[in-house]
RNA sequence: GGGCCGGUGGUCUAGAGGCUAGGAUACCACCCUUACGAGGUGGUGGUCGUGGGUUCAAAUCCCACCCGGCCCA
């Protein structure tokens, strides 16, 4: 009988993945039915940021969403495996002033969006596409876009929705502010950059005699002093307790107070508290109950309260006081010192704290369901959980959401021309205040016809933070919206979980009173070969279309899914990257060989090899099942790859070699069919296990030898107890046997297909006789021990030549 | 300054009290075997970050420290 492999090719062609894609576009397999009647899995994919392409980090993370996807589509879930571009915020305002050199100040803001818009959708394109290559099976057919009419109208209908529950309040408070950017800025947007500075000794006065110095890098706001401290256990300074000091230049009475914030070994020992120098200042005046007098304006000049210094910009009247505090005595000495404040991230500016009118949405109160919410949600893995909650605990101020910036949704507010009372337009459309005439007639307190629209725009996180429930239909399809809810799946990286996914479950509880997510799966960061984040600044960022057109996607996804567990962080190397390449080459190989066999329906009788080989199939489904509900690519990965290669192509399948031939006709029509049955079997199994991860190569090996429909059409394998078997123990034996009569072939300088005159093989093993012995060419195969003569001993094996 | 995570052959990674610390990759040697040389087989290579402690027994638990990462102040 001659045999034929089905698989012609010799060789995987990563080139084929395009087609094979493009394929699966053609049937739209990957189209979202929400009237299939299966249930439905939704997953919060994160929309890519469109102000660069995806590095190999970021496409690793969305490479294993889409293994989830896959894999819950195979489980019987309807997937609602949304894809959408964010295309809101501060970033693309950066490229675009950058790219066309223009302030968006400065040119007309309907110019400037425009702007905006052709550079996202050409970074849009690119992210897509990418997507695409890697074979993402996400629905692209219906990608949605954070800056859209539809969807910034959502953003403004809940604006709309917590406004009327009383939960958007504006007030005068210390705000983040850069004078440069000249906008706020949130706290998560704050940076911590060390700069050398002065730090300056100055003596205060006491009021009944005596002074004390102080030590401070911010001497220009000696006149918003409310207070001086120490720590309460520093011996150095007790006889200050309830002493009143007075403010050089300035002669104000403060108190001084004895407070744990003072450093002992800062200075001297001895602070001023401003009005506002940093975030221990602002602690401060909230838990004392100072009254704040704000003396920076927003373009970083000091104010009236400031006296003399008044219009100078920050940094020149600090170098003014100085001097008149040396001047008139005061100055003690400066030092040069390194220290870290919090700076702007874009202009890496220092920011100060001024005090400015902005919108805030309340979210302290609501901490304490926030954090029963976050038990109740399932992480992946477990402990990612902490995050989310060490976040939450550290939460002290409300949620500016006002921002002074220009692509961004519009906050929907127009304010009466006269009065200045604020009006909210009805829900349900996209509203833009500073160019549309207000769908109002008068102002409802003073009757007057003239309105201002508001100019801020909102923090992209309001946006980001309603992605799962645009995607669900939230407010556009409420049919969709009651079967959906909660989302099934947020899956993100580990840096954002204080920024997306706690203002996802604060704005879905605020919004519903529920939990935003069933499940949250968290992954670490990529890293470059040096084990460091990649940036565009340090200059270190892979790119991923080489690999692409090198080793193709399916190596990748597997390089990106066998690389760390869930949460830990990966390191990019092209090393391990050939060696998952390598490991394709190897399942295309042996699918090969598999394929020269038909496929036998019945007449088949299983031999103890081959059921050894399917109890263990059963023990490797069974693991994959369970690293993929852990949402652990990681464990199918790794165990696919270790069964497939160390087991099966290493050991079974050299064994089962000699029957499947069957060439001198020593077995049995029903024996050498089972071996014919039995490789296939496991073929079609591994295919299966590993179609979540390498989708195209499984296609195309699926396509060529088991059926016309797609492998992704298929169910996921279960375990079959059927296979179940006590003939797995004896794996190990038959492992070590075999190594043994390599070593001993080996050794003797004979080839692997010599053949060997005796040899013995443990008591064990004895099912697999007739396999053994045709495998390693043994004339007379015994076993137990010998009882005399001469052999070479490995183990448990007594070999003679 | 605080929290969390990590440090295991040259490189990467698994192991969460008890087999000879498993695997990948690289390296060396051998084998051109009826799927695969972009193969196969075998092998060299480890003070499990450092120092203490608990235990009959520690890579694993505890303490301190060093280094790296992420986040926060």
């Amino acid at each position: 009988m001659q045999f034929k492999p089905k698989i012609q090719e010799k060789r995987w062609n990563p080139a084929w993945e395009k087609e094979i894609f493009e394929w699966w576009a053609s049937q739209g397999l990957y189209r979202f039915n929400p009237d299939s009647g299966k249930p439905i899995y939704s997953i919060d994919t994160p929309p890519p940021y469109a102000s660069g392409r995806w590095h190999v980090g970021g496409a690793t993370h969305y490479a294993q969403i889409d293994m989830i996807a896959r894999y819950k589509r195979m489980r019987g879930y309807e997937v609602l495996f949304a894809f959408g571009i964010d295309r809101n915020g501060l970033p693309v305002e950066i490229e675009v002033e950058k790219k066309h050199g223009v302030s968006a100040r400065e040119i007309p803001r309907e110019r400037f969006l425009e702007l905006c818009r052709e550079f996202l959708d050409e970074v849009e394109a690119g992210i897509i596409a990418t997507a695409k290559r890697m074979g993402m099976s996400c629905d692209f057919e219906h990608i949605y876009r954070t800056d859209s009419p539809e969807y910034r109208a959502l953003t403004q209908a809940t604006f709309i929705e917590l406004w009327r529950r009383g939960l958007v309040y504006s007030d005068d408070r210390p705000t983040n502010w850069c004078p440069v950017c000249g906008t706020t800025i949130a706290d998560a947007e704050l940076e911590y950059l060390e700069v050398e500075t002065y730090l300056n000794y100055i003596r205060f006065p006491l009021k009944d005699g005596g002074s004390v110095t102080i030590a401070t890098t911010r001497p220009e706001l000696l006149c918003s002093c409310a207070a001086v401290i120490f720590h309460p256990e520093d011996e150095r300074y007790q006889n200050l307790r309830d002493k009143t000091a007075v403010v050089p230049l300035y002669e104000k009475e403060v108190p001084i107070i004895p407070h744990p914030s003072a450093k002992p070994e800062f200075g001297t020992g001895v602070a001023m508290i401003c009005s506002y120098g940093d975030y221990t200042d602002i602690r401060l005046f909230r838990e004392l109950g100072l009254k704040p007098v704000i003396v920076i304006d927003a373009e970083g000049r000091m104010n009236e309260y400031a006296g003399p210094y008044r219009g100078l910009k920050v940094e020149e009247a600090r170098e003014r006081i100085v001097s008149d505090l040396e001047k008139a005595g005061y100055l003690v000495k400066r030092e040069k010192i390194k220290h870290k404040i919090p700076s702007c991230w874009r202009s890496k500016n220092p920011v100060e704290f001024i005090s400015m009118r902005e919108y805030y949405l309340k979210q302290l109160p609501f901490l304490e369901a926030l954090r029963s919410i976050a038990e109740k949600m399932v992480f992946h893995p477990p402990e990612a959980r902490q995050y989310l909650l060490n976040w939450i605990n550290s939460i002290t101020v409300d949620w500016p959401i006002s921002r002074r910036r220009y692509y961004g949704t519009e906050i929907p507010l127009w304010y009466c021309a006269r009065c200045g009372r604020p009006h909210l337009p009805p829900p349900g459309r996209y509203y833009q205040p500073w160019r549309e005439k207000p769908p109002f007639e008068k102002c409802e307190a003073c009757g007057f016809t003239e309105f201002r629209g508001e100019e801020r725009t909102f923090d992209t996180w309001m946006d980001s933070s309603i992605s799962q429930l645009y995607i669900l239909g939230y407010g556009r399809d409420e049919k969709l919206f009651k079967k959906t809810a909660p989302c099934s799946l947020r899956p993100q990286g580990v840096d954002i979980v204080r920024t997306w996914l706690y203002y996802s479950v604060l704005r879905t509880y605020q919004l519903l009173g529920s939990q935003a997510f069933r499940e949250v799966r968290i992954s670490g960061m990529g890293l470059d070969e040096h084990g460091e984040a990649m940036h565009k600044s340090k200059g270190n960022i892979i790119w991923p279309e080489p690999i692409f057109e090198k080793l193709g996607a399916d190596a990748f996804r597997l390089w990106g899914a066998s690389e760390a567990r869930l949460g830990s962080d990966y390191r990019f190397s092209w090393e391990r990257l050939e060696g998952a390449g390598r490991f394709l080459t190897k399942l295309w190989n042996v699918s090969r060989f598999t394929s020269c066999f038909p496929q036998p329906e019945e007449g088949y009788e299983l031999q103890p090899l081959d059921r050894m080989l399917l109890a263990k199939l059963n023990r490797v489904i069974g693991e994959c099942i369970r690293g993929y509900e852990a949402m652990d690519v990681f464990i199918p990965a790794q165990t696919i790859r270790g069964f497939l290669w160390s087991f099966f192509a290493d050991h079974y399948v050299e064994a089962v070699k000699a029957r499947a031939y069957n060439s001198e006709g020593e077995w049995s029509e029903e024996a050498q069919k089972a071996a014919w049955w039995t490789l296939h079997t496991t073929i079609k199994t591994i295919l299966k296990l590993l179609a979540p991860i390498c989708p195209h190569i499984t296609e195309a090996i699926w396509l060529r030898v088991y059926s016309q429909k797609s492998i992704h059409l298929e169910s996921f394998p279960e375990p079959n107890p059927e296979w179940e078997s006590s003939l797995e123990e004896l794996a190990e034996a038959f492992q070590a046997f075999n190594s043994a009569v390599w070593k001993f072939k080996k050794d003797r300088g004979l080839p692997l297909n010599a053949g060997i005159g005796e040899a013995y093989a443990p008591e064990s093993l004895k099912p697999f006789q007739a396999d053994l012995k045709a495998m390693h060419k043994i004339r007379n195969l015994r076993f137990g021990k010998p009882a005399s003569g001469e052999y070479s001993v490995y183990g448990e094996a007594y070999l003679k030549p």
